[in-house]
RNA sequence: GCACCCGUAGCUCAGCUGGAUAGAGUGUCGGCCUCCGAAGCCGAAGGUCACAGGUUCGAAUCCUGUCGGGUGCGCCA
């Protein structure tokens, strides 16, 4: 249920009435017309601005149009004031019953109170993370997780069918790098003594791969060749890193379904399919590029290359997809890996990259768009960059040094739920402040704090009922008469309950999931705001000495409850039921 | 040089994909505990929405330009 979509419903058939009587001329478009919670209270519960809409395209003035559509809504029982305002707005304000009715719902719904079909059942995939498997997890990446796995459930909340996934950059010569560096660790582990050149990875993460390399090979290794170990250690480094992330993610609680390995599409001829699907198009090409200028590299020399009209599709340059000794550059095997996603029957993409990544967007739409001749939308969100910070000083790390602070880092010192909430008290594409002394202060300007304190006061209400002799269970509390809860502060906890359907839609359609958890806040500030109400106002006490009395400010407080634990879940986070 | 993101209260940030007098937190000032959890609540003060044009009934939001900050820019992945 949506109450805002249901009175929507209500004033199109209104004005299909006034179409029917002659007030209105046919053929009006009705997108514009919208039902919205009004900035200012004062206004009422909702307002439309049918009128201001229609006006232009039916020829006559606002204030006419909606005087006429005012007298045709106050016909319903479930308005009890229309009135026009300003330049012809349209205030309505709703029996108090109306609003009530939410807590039924939401007791009856449960955790699907806000659940969206919005998403039709679509496929839709959802790449995240992808860090390069050559070390763990640091907080960029950590953001990124957070992120997309909250996106993720989201989507599946408002009725997407979605698809976590995680594509491993195993191809490259990264890779190699990182065979070297364990072969550094396993030649210690043979207790030789060893220098470690720059140019790779000298975090003592590898020391325990370098010391199981050894216990699996021996010294078989020992005075070898490159030639001779490269193939074994890239396979056997690869997994061990895999086995680290694997392990970092699972300590936030993000899981995937996919993990798609880059090298898989390497002489299998996908790469080679999804160019054959781009030359039939006619957007391959051999060419030469312009430098580019301003920054001109020392090194430039005009050359001919293979290139992807990628201008085509709106990218700023076409782009190489081989480097001139022949080999693929990485665009190539992204363009194949997209590709396979859209041969999978995938409706909907959407990557999740790093800010630094950014460079990227234009030239990965352009493929998507040309490999599905425009029928597979692809949107990129990037995360900017995380900040730490300790007792309000910058927290520096230097990945050259190896002291980078990883996920695990974090997440041991607080939480996977403080780490998740937090991550997602930012919109993606601003820079975050993680301070790891605030995160874990409680007080209300900590977001996880104040909403999780109000999901433990409802908890400690229901505890001290059900101590008290009353049932209070949720199928109980449905068929609990609610409509003498009429005081603003309790209208106001269930106008805010109201609108979750409506905000769920709204962040799922941005693939925002931030607006969640700002919700769940101002939720939490409306809820708190009645409860303290009941110091200067007994009767707004959720106990009351006569338990019947009780039972239906009971109920509120539980679907407040019911709501912050469906959004908490959302983001995935547990809700804490006592915080003593 | 070009592209993308950003610029909103002293500070940190929301702002419903065009709506009314632009909102929270923090900080400052003033109230509220014999009362369900005061880890909280209420109130006051605080704004040229970077700037200049444009689009229209209406712009923080859309378009153009300028200024300022971040990121990226062919044989790196």
């Amino acid at each position: 249920m949506n109450l805002f979509s249901d009175i929507r419903a209500l004033v199109v058939t209104a004005l299909d009435q006034m179409v029917a009587e002659g007030q209105l001329p046919a053929d009006l478009d009705y997108a514009n017309v919208a039902v919205e919670p009004p900035r200012d209270a004062a206004h009422g519960d909702m307002a439309t601005n049918a009128a201001m809409v229609l006006a232009k395209p039916a020829g006559l003035k606002p204030r006419d149009i909606a005087d006429a559509l005012a007298e045709k809504l106050q016909a319903d029982s479930r308005i009890t004031v229309a009135e026009v305002a300003g330049p012809g707005f349209l205030n309505l304000r709703l029996a108090s019953g109306v609003w009530m009715d939410v807590v039924k719902t939401a007791l009856t719904q449960g955790q699907s109170f806000g659940q969206s079909q919005m998403g039709a059942n679509r496929k839709i995939n959802v790449e995240y993370v992808s860090a390069n498997p050559t070390g763990p997890l640091h907080v960029g990446h950590t953001r990124g997780a957070v992120f997309g796995d909250a996106l993720a459930s989201l989507l599946a909340y408002a009725g997407y069918d979605v698809t976590r996934e995680y594509v491993i950059n195993d191809g490259g010569v990264q890779i190699d790098t990182l065979a070297r560096s364990v072969y550094l660790r396993y030649l210690e582990a043979h207790g030789q003594d060893v220098q470690f050149p720059d140019g790779v990875y000298p975090g003592d993460y590898l020391i325990p791969v370098g010391q199981a390399l050894k216990d699996k090979y021996g010294d078989a290794f020992l005075d070898k060749g490159e030639q001779f170990w490269m193939e074994d250690i890239r396979n056997f480094a690869t997994d061990a890193m895999m086995d680290l992330i694997r392990a970092d993610m699972a300590q936030l609680g993000v899981e995937m379904d996919v993990f798609f390995s880059e090298k898989s599409l390497y002489g299998t001829g996908k790469i080679e399919a999804a160019l054959a699907s781009l030359q039939e198009k006619g957007l391959i090409y051999e060419g030469v590029l312009e430098p580019p200028k301003g920054k001109k590299p020392e090194d430039w020399e005009p050359r001919e290359q293979t290139l992807f009209k990628s201008t085509d599709y709106g990218d700023d340059v076409d782009r190489p997809i081989k480097k001139s000794d022949g080999t693929w550059t990485y665009f190539a095997p992204d363009i194949a890996y997209h590709y396979d996603k859209i041969e999978r029957g995938f409706d909907e993409l959407i990557n999740v990259f790093g800010a630094d990544h950014g460079g990227y967007v234009k030239r990965m739409k352009a493929a998507v768009a040309a490999l599905s001749e425009n029928k597979v939308p692809l949107d990129i969100k990037l995360t900017q960059l995380v900040r730490l910070f300790k007792n309000g000083e910058p927290f520096k790390m230097s990945k050259r040094a190896g002291t980078f602070v990883t996920l695990r880092d974090v997440v041991d010192q607080v939480g996977p739920d403080v780490t998740r909430f937090v991550m997602l008290t930012r919109k993606n594409d601003a820079p975050l402040d993680f301070d790891f002394d605030k995160v874990l202060e409680q007080s209300k300007d900590n977001p996880v704090f104040y909403v999780q304190y109000a999901n433990a006061r409802v908890c400690s209400v229901l505890r001290k009922a059900q101590d008290a002799g009353l049932t209070v269970d949720d199928e109980t509390l449905a068929e609990v008469d609610v409509s003498g809860n009429t005081h603003d502060a309790e209208l106001a906890v269930a106008a805010k309950l109201a609108e979750w359907p409506r905000l769920v839609e709204i962040a799922a359609r941005t693939h925002e999931p931030h607006r969640i958890a700002f919700y769940l806040y101002e939720l939490a500030g409306e809820f708190h705001a009645l409860w303290n109400r009941g110091n200067d106002v007994p009767e707004l006490r959720f106990l009351q000495d006569d338990s019947a009395a009780s039972l239906p400010k009971i109920a509120l407080a539980r679907s407040v409850a019911i709501v912050i634990s469906a959004g908490l879940d959302i983001l995935g986070v547990t809700p804490v039921e006592e915080m003593r």
